[in-house]
DNA sequence: GCCAACGTTGGC
DNA sequence: GCCAACGTTGGC
């Protein structure tokens, strides 16, 4: 299992709208950058990402859910543009804001601090772990941890 | 609202 | 295939 990191503006497309969209999930749709669908093509059903806030909160929200594999992207018919499906798996109990993933030693090479207009990004396997641990969640079974 | 960074477009 | 122009993103 693969990690990722899904930005979206809130007032575009917001956490409580990706929510209210349960298990069906939605298609994440209307990305227009090259790297950032080969991440959206190499991803498998079943990985896991961050649902960050971009603009407004700048903090990672929530835990999601690749539900679909790379597919045409329906809000154009140029075939060089595909997306994944993702769907809500839990809440970050205590959301981990951008200001503390730049602070975070541990954390300096996300692409989130390193590549900062990147809209879907790789997450390692530590990065993930840790930012897990700052949010108060438990990785394994997504419930809030201690 | 500003502006820097950066990705894409299009002319040559 | 280069590169300038342009548009967009996103932090501040």
């Amino acid at each position: 299992m693969r990690y990722w990191l899904f930005k979206s503006e809130p007032f575009k497309w917001s956490w409580d709208q990706q929510k209210a969209k349960g298990d069906a999930g939605e298609t994440w749709d209307g990305v227009r950058n090259y790297l950032a669908r080969n991440n959206m093509r190499a991803m498998e059903i079943g990985d896991r990402g961050f649902f960050y806030h971009s603009n407004e909160g700048k903090e990672i929200v929530g835990i999601v859910e690749v539900c679909a594999e790379a597919h045409q992207d329906p809000t154009t018919d140029d075939d060089r543009w595909q997306c994944v499906d993702i769907r809500a798996l839990a809440d970050m109990p205590r959301p981990v804001t951008l200001a503390e993933v730049k602070a975070d030693p541990k954390l300096a090479e996300m692409a989130l601090v390193t590549s900062m207009r990147l809209s879907v990004q790789p997450v390692r396997h530590e990065e993930w772990a840790h930012i897990c641990a700052l949010g108060g969640i438990d990785p394994d079974t997504l419930e809030p941890a201690g």
